[in-house]
DNA sequence: GCCAACGTTGGC
DNA sequence: GCCAACGTTGGC
């Protein structure tokens, strides 16, 4: 069980499409970065990962899981990329600010390399994210 | 719109 | 295998 962090641009794919995917969830599709690859190939069924909007919203906003591990990207006709399947389970009550992030926890990666698409979150992090976003209790995996 | 940081590419 | 040049990303 680890936790982890995917970064979309709303205009792209939003909290709010990936949240009408429902329970099954969809392909994390378009990741075309070696480092964002190998940890998409480290996810487990089950794994839970911090949904972070870029551009002006700039915030964690949701928690999604891992429905499906790494395999083929429809979308790469290379057939190089891996992506995995996600599906929403909770939203944040509060957004937690990337702002935020850097003020309290500037070791995350995500305070480090915005650039990185997916990223690891170490279980403190992940605690202290979801307190910070009004969750009392993490969701389970 | 700018710029810094990072990743990738290609020449040597 | 190194490194310079270039492109892209994303915060400001």
């Amino acid at each position: 069980m680890a936790y982890w962090l995917v970064k979309s641009e709303p205009d792209e794919w939003s909290w709010t499409q990936q949240k009408k995917e429902g329970r099954k969830g969809s392909e994390w599709t378009g990741v075309r970065n070696f480092q964002a690859r190998g940890n998409m190939r480290k996810m487990q069924r089950g794994d839970l990962a911090f949904f972070y909007h870029t551009g002006d919203e700039k915030a964690v906003i949701g928690i999604v899981k891992v429905v499906k591990e790494a395999h083929p990207d429809s979308t790469d006709p290379s057939g190089e990329w891996d992506c995995v399947d996600v599906a929403a389970v909770a939203d944040l009550p509060r957004p937690v600010a990337l702002s935020e992030i850097k003020a309290k926890l500037k070791d995350m990666a995500l305070a480090r390399n915005p650039r990185l698409s997916v990223q690891p979150v170490t279980e403190a992090e992940w605690r202290k994210v979801c307190t910070m976003g009004g969750l009392a209790k993490p969701p389970a995996a």
